[in-house]
DNA sequence: TCGTTCACG
DNA sequence: ACGTACGTGAACGAC
């Protein structure tokens, strides 16, 4: 059977070009859209399989709609420079895949597409039209879907008519009529002023089509709306016919014209070569191969001489003479801390050695090197490489580049941190992946000899040629300082630290899981009766059944697929059914026992302790993240679930835990970035944050100030550290946004300081495309200049948070390093065992505890001076618990 | 594998 | 009128 895609060649240049950031290549030649394209062209044919298919463009200016209306898309910016100069090349892509383009003069891409999709559908053709652009809804019918780019160019959403029936309760034709009422501002269609997609999506629920909301008119709820329609009945009219898509555009061909022939690698090749697309190159490669049956990346060209005995190793040990080499240690898993070292491979560029780790135990010569802080290593995961030697006794030294490391600084939100992507990012020759070679999931199977040496060869060899370019990276956008003074020396301390571990109190977690127990079943058999019938109160889907069907309680919130039954909603509820509460208590006591007994009890190593996983390269902001248990999230709000923190006990008797937290460590980074003088006097003076947020919003004195006054203006501090918007803040205090609004307001007039800050870092980030911490940190923002409000704000909020989040993550970071030294040179027995975000915590012998108090204050408070002092509580008891 | 919920800062 | 609070990870059910 016949699949026929139609895709909107300018809607979607124009999404790639925004979605992604502005490349050039080696020629200063702009290639964001091109790739954007490309990206989604070979993911739609590869995922669709059309046998046929066509890209339409816009031609020229005007089209028959500016007859009837001349200020159609009137304002819509001109095509960007940047943008205008790929159009061609997109063409030239095009050429390369084989796959037929078409525009006509007068008409848009939409008529074009409205009119093969319309012609082919009855002839029994499956036809899916791919755009950014909603109004081809209206397209959508038996035959005829649409794929709706959704974020960046490869996220999509799929419509047919029950899809589109489910989000707008409307027919496809309908979509005309809703934009006929609402416009578009986009393409300057007027609609009726005052109506929106609310208002317009009511009135069709009731009326079909706005000629019978005109001729209703009288009917319509609101003398406001009436007048409106009345006045502007003809703009809407007009509005509908400018968004109808006109289906009977004169076209010389038919479906035989866009049969797609088989395609030609080396062309597309040859494209991608030009455009300097090497990641794309290697997946061409790759899909070529598959179809020849290897199914893998080309290693071929490494050369790697696999050393099996000492007396070989005799023989190649020249290769440990140079200053600098690259080291690849591979292990069974991945987590260090139950892996076992498989072997290990080191490159100087040319020639490759793999060693089985057998061999590296047998000789003496290979422990020393790895030793050696003189001989410089550059490694892939620093934390890991160090972490599953030092567990064989081998203290590595010398590790002078971390590959992984560098890729996060220089672009904190890839997530993509494999170093196959690695090297295919910085277009260096591609690798295969370890899911290629090791398999996924529970195929994942290490092999052994040739194929395991070549894999690891190819690994140090892509590291050695991959880490100047990294360094040069490093040094043009200023994050040398980041990366060789902070993050790779925090490397090791974090390594220690997992390699610590904490202490459990079995014990007492096992007391406490039997009592979680009890109250959980008891819970269960109350809800039970309550709701007269037994079912999975885990299940989102049952217990809606059981509240929203079949006890009556009213829907406030949806999901996208059901009844939300999030705990807001639920404490709405509570007053009215005894069972909702129950039902909270149930989930309070469920996740507790579930993540923290039975996930912490799965944890627990044969030494009694659990080793977290710090994990450096992947959040956005700079902070770290916890895995393999999540220590970052260990219950403190609810006493209930803070007891879990008594089974977190030092390793040793007789010594103490010592927490240290920094307070209020965001705001007083905002008071320093925004140089607020106001927000900066209140710290300098040590005030209570919130209170006297609440004097200088509201005017009041100090013993004026009520709890309420509190609560929200502490929520308003919280709300400007996320990047304000009146409807978080709304939501936060459930309040009305009107209000929420004016609390704003009230806050930018007290701290005028904050609301330039907010202002010119989002106007920076416009400027440059990133925004950086105090220390340079950067996070790119790409759709800052998004088209799409939701998409834009979000960057916009992000603009103002990250340099917040971001230099906060710095500066304990920084004290971790200097904290670790002092304690080393100090020859302290005490430990640094976690972070969380804004505290440490440590295990501490008695001795030592005064010095340790005065030592981590100290450290801590003048990490990185700010123009408002830092300040740390401490905090010692016998568990966890007790250090608060 | 995805969506929802909920634990933390 | 638009549609969100910032940053994470784990468990669970549904598909």
């Amino acid at each position: 059977m016949s699949k026929l895609i139609l895709v909107d060649g300018n809607s979607i240049a124009y999404r790639a070009f925004y979605a992604l950031p502005l490349l050039t290549n080696s020629s200063g030649v702009y290639t964001n859209a091109v790739y954007g394209f490309a990206m989604m062209l070979m993911k739609i044919i590869e995922e669709e399989k059309p046998t046929h298919m066509l890209v339409a463009f816009d031609a020229g200016k005007t089209t028959f709609r500016h007859e009837s209306y001349q200020e159609y898309k009137g304002t819509r910016q001109k095509t960007p420079g940047e943008l205008a100069e790929q159009l061609p090349l997109v063409q030239e892509l095009l050429h390369a895949f084989q796959v037929p383009t078409y525009e006509l003069a007068n008409y848009e891409a939409d008529d074009i597409i409205g009119t093969l999709a319309k012609e082919c559908g009855p002839q029994g053709v499956e036809t899916l039209i791919v755009s950014g652009d909603k109004d081809l809804l209206q397209l959508v019918d038996e035959h005829v879907e649409l794929l709706l780019t959704r974020k960046g160019v490869t996220e999509t959403e799929r419509y047919d008519v029950q899809a589109i029936r489910d989000k707008y309760g409307l027919s496809p034709l309908q979509i005309i009529d809703l934009k006929g009422l609402m416009g578009d501002s986009s393409d300057n269609i007027p609609g009726i002023p005052g109506v929106g997609e609310k208002t317009a999506l009511k009135l069709l629920a009731q009326y079909p089509s706005v000629e019978e909301v005109i001729a209703h008119v009288d009917e319509l709820p609101g003398k406001k709306l009436q007048e409106k329609v009345r006045e502007h009945q003809e703009q809407a009219l007009l509005s509908k016919k400018l968004a109808t898509i006109y289906t009977k555009v004169p076209l010389e061909f038919g479906l035989e014209a866009l049969q797609l022939p088989e395609r030609d690698p080396e062309r597309i090749a040859e494209f991608f070569k030009k455009m300097e697309f090497k990641t794309l190159l290697s997946r061409i490669g790759k899909q070529d191969q598959a179809a020849g049956k290897t199914g893998q990346t080309a290693t071929s060209d490494v050369t790697v001489r696999e050393v099996t005995s000492v007396s070989e190793l005799v023989e190649a040990q020249e290769i440990f003479d140079q200053d600098t080499l690259a080291l690849f240690v591979e292990a069974t898993e991945d987590n260090p801390h139950r892996a076992e070292v498989i072997g290990l491979s080191v490159s100087d560029g040319e020639t490759q050695l793999y060693l089985p780790y057998s061999l590296v135990e047998e000789s003496e010569f290979v422990r020393d090197w790895l030793m050696d802080p003189k001989r410089h290593k550059l490694v892939y995961d620093l934390k890991k490489t160090q972490i599953v030697l030092a567990n064989k006794g081998i203290e590595v030294a010398g590790l002078s580049f971390d590959v992984l490391l560098a890729a996060y600084l220089l672009d904190p939100s890839e997530s993509q941190m494999e170093l196959s992507d690695i090297i295919a990012r910085y277009g260096k020759e591609p690798i295969p992946s370890d899911d290629e070679v090791y398999g996924k999931g529970a195929k994942r199977k290490v092999p052994t000899g040739e194929a395991l040496a070549r894999h690891l060869a190819a690994k140090s060899k892509a590291i050695y040629q991959v880490a100047p370019t990294l360094k040069q990276e490093l040094t043009d956008t200023d994050l040398d300082e980041l990366m060789f003074g902070l993050e790779m020396p925090l490397s090791s301390v974090l390594a220690d630290m997992e390699r610590q571990g904490v202490h459990i109190d079995k014990d007492r977690l096992e007391e406490l899981g039997v009592e979680l127990k009890h109250s959980l079943d008891r819970l269960e058999q109350e809800i039970y009766e309550l709701a007269g019938t037994t079912f999975n109160i885990n299940s989102h889907k049952q217990l809606g059944e059981i509240l929203f069907d079949k006890l009556g309680l009213p829907v406030l919130k949806k999901t996208k697929t059901g009844y939300s039954t999030s705990a807001d909603v639920l404490e709405k509820l509570a007053p009215q059914h005894e069972i909702v509460e129950k039902i909270l208590h149930y989930r309070q006591v469920g996740k507790l026992y579930s993540t923290y007994i039975e996930g912490l009890k799965k944890e627990i190593g044969p030494d009694g302790k659990i080793h977290t996983r710090f994990n450096q390269t992947v959040t956005a902001t700079g902070r770290l993240s916890s895995t393999e248990p999540n220590l970052q999230n260990i219950p403190i709000r609810m006493e209930e679930g803070r007891r879990i923190r008594q089974v977190f006990i030092p390793s040793e008797p007789g010594w103490h835990i010592l927490a240290a937290d920094y307070s209020q460590i965001e705001l007083r980074v905002l008071a320093h970035i925004a140089e607020d003088e106001q927000l900066q006097k209140a710290f300098k003076e040590d005030k209570d944050i919130h209170t006297q947020t609440a004097m200088d919003v509201f005017g009041v004195a100090e013993d004026e100030v009520t709890s309420l006054m509190r609560r929200q203006a502490k929520a308003v501090n919280f709300g400007i550290v996320y990047g304000i918007s009146g409807f978080g803040l709304a939501r936060g205090l459930d309040i009305a946004q009107k209000e929420a609004r004016e609390f704003i307001d009230r806050y930018f007039e007290t701290y005028p300081g904050v609301k330039r800050y907010m202002d010119s870092i989002v106007e920076q980030a416009r400027r440059d495309g990133y925004v950086a911490t105090l220390s340079g940190r950067r996070r790119y923002l790409p759709s800052i200049n998004a088209k799409n409000f939701g998409e834009r704000s979000f960057a916009e909020r992000t603009a103002m948070n990250t340099p917040i989040q971001g230099t906060a993550a710095d500066i304990i970071k920084l004290a971790m390093v200097k904290l670790a030294r002092a304690m080393k040179e100090r020859n302290l027995a005490s430990r640094m065992l976690l972070q969380v975000h804004d505290e440490l915590i440590f295990e501490v012998p008695e001795a030592e505890l005064e010095e340790m108090k005065d030592l981590v204050v100290a450290v801590m408070e003048d990490a990185l001076p700010l123009s408002v002092p830092l300040k740390v509580d401490v905090n010692v008891g016998e568990t966890w618990y007790e250090a608060k």
